[in-house]
DNA sequence: ACGCACGGGACACCCCGTTCCT
DNA sequence: AGGAACGGGGTGTCCCGTGCGT
């Protein structure tokens, strides 16, 4: 069982990733941070060092928070294609019931960077790039074990399913419509059947049409 | 010829918008108006009621320049394929070249105004709204002229293309890179001809045509 | 008859003097002079160069006002003595009915120009200047004439008239109670009565008490 | 030993007294009590409610300070002539060794405000009224005990003694010249003998002429 | 060890004096 | 002559980070 202290610490990243994922991890003030953690700022000093050290903490927590979701999905699947669904599946009414309400923390945290803070910019960059390793080493195993068509690019996939993805997330968080990310990810799965999946080999099949 | 205020004030627009679309539009201060603007604090509150009054018209003047960007690029094109290809075509090399650097604006007003900046986030859902009603608009009358495989939801396809091509600019902010939404883009591309364009007369049909 | 302009400058003077001496020379606002003037501002710079130079004249006239108010008290008075009392009876009464509401300009501008409005000071330096020159020249003349007690200082009697005159108007001033004014006035007449007429030759006379 | 915030306060007032009686309790700009007290305008307003707070404290303080002087020249005069005497002399050297330089803040208070301030005219108001009232309470003690010329009117009296005073204070402000006070407080002396003291009871005694 | 007070800095907004254009 | 436009300074507030006091 951790300390105190310890607790303390993991409460204050867990509701500062919370409001920073809503409003902004650099907008963020530190009284709210206050407000939301239950505790006084002088406290908040001896757990962080700085704002900043908070921040970067708060946005690891977050991310973490996303990619266990994910992984937890990819349990027990086997077969790309089925991974890349399971992973579109934990989309899936992702926009209200998630534990970490406020959209897609590594693009937030992108957006808001824009230029002016360089050091939150190099974590969510980071982090994007975590991301997009995993996909691209899914469809890759996937290419090695003939699950994708060949001539993939796993770089290309997993850019096009972020990019979409993150579009999705987006627009769902602008209308407050959890649809908007459904059209999206519809759209994926049909991509994987279309685009990924090995063409049926038996040129007598004629049965893919919608 | 405008009035020497009004021209200042254009001024001022033109330069908060190009600031405030990298900056943030909440998150930039009045002193960096003031400087990127070259007027002093005080001419400035003669022209804007106040900081949000700037804002928001900054904001529509962002929107504005780069949706023109986009009718220019519908002059003249008349089959719907071809429209919705054109608008991609716009977006190639639109990350540094662009008048407006910072990526899209409604995306960026969208995300930093979550949760916090209830009438920049209006603000940002019209803009939003009229650009998905542009891109509908395009597949509805693409529908009507069979330009377009029938059976498509004009709405969830200008919803595709959106999540798509924002999530694309998004990457290519945070990694300064083109080729994140090259690859959106080409996805895209493919993506008309495969699900939208009318299914190639298979060699014995031959009646779909405009 | 003067021009427009020369009237409608000196309306502007008129209005500013009164204004000024009540809210202070160096404390008034352009926005009240252009108020209490009637004029704009663009035009108020055609008559005068800058506020400094309004101030300054706008000093001047009120200076000017109420010395003509002595002056003209002195007319046709010859003994020395006579003309102090007459002084004195010019400022009974003077804390309403005269035209320059706010008090003695002279101090008003001397206090507030401490330490910080040098050429005000400048002028209400001068100006103190002529009022003591008017009060020695009526005190050496009397010396001259006989008509007040030798061995008196002139400097020193104008200064005691001085200072017991302007802390009496201040007072009243500070209550908005002419009588305050009034018990320095009747100070002065029994200081001239005893110190300064000449003393009653007669030994045998011996009716001057109280 | 009081807290280091209570310290702070009472440095901000002290430098801020000092500061104001001579540039204007409602002239002094808050730029100018920052740079004289040391501490930024963000401290600044933890100390104090307002800037109008800061000058009430700061004129109460200097007027509790030119008082103290009086009360300490007070000490141990027990006839009512030696006591009017000894604050006289207590005005003696007041123009610049005093620790509040910029003359009397009461009367730069009533000239200020005057028509403008409401609030810092009724603080001068209530100090004039403090002041009036300890001259007052002298002559009235020394009517009681025959120390003075009975007839006398207490509030007359100090009326007097104020107005000559000030205006004395006022001219050796404005010529920065301490004899015009002096001129002022021999008068007062004077006046003292002449008028206040009792007359000696002696019929014979034939020789009071100075 | 925790919390509050303290101080420094930046920010938004406003007002004032002055000038330019009409 | 008039009014809009502009530059500068001023006020009050918020927020960050630190150091005292408990």
């Amino acid at each position: 069982m951790p300390g105190k202290g310890e607790r303390t610490r993991s409460r204050i990243l867990q509701r500062s990733a919370a409001l920073m994922n809503r409003h902004g991890f650099s907008s963020a003030s530190m009284a709210a941070v206050v407000e939301a953690s239950g505790i006084q700022k002088g406290g908040l000093y001896r757990h962080f060092e700085s704002r900043e050290a908070l921040v970067g903490q708060a946005f690891g927590l977050a991310v973490t928070q996303v990619r266990a979701r994910f992984v937890a999905a990819l349990e027990g699947k086997l077969d790309a294609c089925e991974q890349l669904l399971a992973l579109l599946d934990a989309y899936e009414g992702a926009g209200t019931e998630v534990p970490l309400p406020g959209g897609c923390p590594i693009m937030n945290a992108a957006i808001e960077s824009d230029h002016a803070h360089p050091e939150l910019r190099e974590l969510a960059r980071s982090a994007m790039t975590g991301w997009h390793a995993m996909i691209s080493a899914i469809v890759e195993r996937g290419l090695r074990r003939r699950e994708l068509r060949s001539a993939l690019d796993p770089a290309e996939v997993a850019n096009v399913f972020i990019a979409c993805i993150e579009g999705g997330v987006m627009l769902t968080q602008l209308y407050n419509d959890e649809r908007r990310l459904g059209a999206a990810l519809r759209h994926l799965r049909v991509y994987i059947d279309r685009e990924l999946r090995p063409v049926p080999a038996s040129p007598s099949a004629k049965e893919k049409e919608s």
